[in-house]
DNA sequence: ACCTGAACACCGTTCAAGT
DNA sequence: ACCTGAACACCGTTCAAGT
């Protein structure tokens, strides 16, 4: 994989410097520091596409060039003393540029942009514009993908709560439990920064909301709605609570005496809630 | 109360046009069309007012004009055609000035307008410029009652559940039971607009987060504060679930068989859940 | 098909300056 | 003490125009 001899038609140089990657065609930046967000495409699709690239690429192209020609926000950005890139720099340059010149837009790497942003800075700052900068695209670019906002952050959710949602489809139903289900659910939502909000503001979408109480609702004796929604609603609530009163309680340095983050009283409390759902829902289906 | 002789401070025109009133002060418009707003003011410190008032004003100053005198747009309201008030008319302009020129912004008053907002148009509607444009003042006038948005949707949060937060200070304590209690949450939360949204917003807020568990701790046999941690989440999640579903049906413009709005499947399902919960509360207690 | 540029109609918040 | 005017740094969304 090392210099292929092709045909010409694309034209660019690539600038490395140190650990960041910008590609220059006809005298304009590219993209340039959305290394991080592009790296977690699916390789699938990458993989894919890169066949077809390679043939297009012309090797005696490449540039490597020293700091000093880093882009400027001014915008003009010329490389100055650039060298061609050495033998053993030729595989890190075409991972490269394969991803940042390949790897157009699409719904996973707008959500994988939106969870990095969310994890980051939180919900209030995951804003289209934010993610679309992330992307390094015009804020316009997403609305070709989602709908709007909203839809957005139905699919965060989504992929917040992949886990569980892809149990759906597995064979082992009838040996799952409401508690492990429930405390699957949570762990999920705590992962992220604003989890719960997240899922909250999405379950708006009729969809999402009638898959996890399904998904809760197997789990149960009798295979009775009310109970997955009792459950699914103390869920919620109880892990918005909980992420809230964490975040209250690092923004106001409370030097606990559980400084670790783990405080396990929130689990415990929410195990509580959790079982006495579950008999309150047992002792009543015994009466019937 | 009838055209009283008072010495000279204040003049202005009021015109009275329709059933819209403006003030008319050095050829400056003070206020128009923020009539119903001003009226929600309580009445007590508006008698207060009332009489401080009266002493300042020239009842010779008061002129009532045709529509041709409404306000434009374009700001030059002046008074064309002005006659005096004809006296039966008096005690009608006098209410209005008062209701004007002397209900100061207060935080009573700005809740008001905050609550019609979001009865009328919604929690996304409810924004400091919009309830600002509704009082007449300008946005940056909220900031001196208000620290910042938060706080208002704090306030408003404890105006829509203060028939039940007063309960705290009274009597019969011991004789509430929680299915009540939750039932009245739930209520007061549906009779507006988003209602469940504005708590679980304000609920960051520790102090009416904790205000609330005791108050359905108190209605529980064991003091202790899970089963009221629970039962509050549930009675959140359920009624934040209600309210969006609702909405979403009017969206959709979806002719179910119950149009009638009062679907009793919500308060059913809501109902089951609560007792769902008091009975494994229940059960645990008598265990341990 | 997919994206940019630029606009539109908004936001929350701050703060000197007025009264 | 209480409010205005005007600014600051943002929003979500749309859409002609480009490729």
């Amino acid at each position: 994989m090392s210099s292929p001899d092709m045909s010409s038609s694309v034209t660019f140089v690539v600038v490395v410097v140190e650990d960041e990657v910008c590609l220059v065609v006809d005298d304009a930046v590219v993209s340039s520091s959305s290394l991080p967000q592009a790296a977690s495409t699916s390789g699938a699709t990458m993989m894919a596409a890169t066949a077809a690239f390679f043939a297009e690429i012309r090797m005696d192209k490449f540039f490597s060039c020293n700091s000093s020609t880093r882009t400027r926000p001014s915008g003009e950005t010329r490389v100055g003393s650039a060298h061609p890139i050495k033998p053993e720099g030729v595989g890190a340059v075409l991972t490269a540029v394969i991803m940042l010149a390949i790897v157009q837009l699409n719904r996973g790497t707008i959500i994988d942009a939106a969870l990095s942003i969310l994890n980051s800075y939180g919900l209030a700052d995951m804003t289209m514009r934010r993610v679309a900068k992330q992307l390094d695209v015009a804020p316009g670019a997403l609305y070709w993908h989602f709908k709007n906002k909203q839809e957005l952050i139905g699919a965060t959710a989504r992929r917040i709560l992949e886990p569980l949602l892809i149990q759906r489809d597995e064979e082992d139903v009838e040996k799952r439990d409401a508690v492990t289900t429930c405390a699957q659910l949570r762990e999920l939502m705590i992962n992220h920064r604003d989890g719960a909000e997240v899922v909250s503001a999405a379950l708006s979408d009729a969809t999402l909301h009638d898959e996890l109480e399904a998904l809760i609702a197997v789990t149960l004796p009798t295979q009775e709605g009310v109970g997955a929604f009792t459950l699914l609603h103390f869920v919620i609530g109880a892990v918005l609570a909980e992420q809230t009163q964490r975040q209250l309680r690092e923004l106001t340095g409370d030097d606990t005496p559980t400084p670790a983050g783990e405080d396990p009283a929130f689990e415990e409390r929410f195990l509580t809630g959790i079982r006495i759902i579950i008999t309150g829902l047992d002792a009543l289906g015994r009466i019937r």
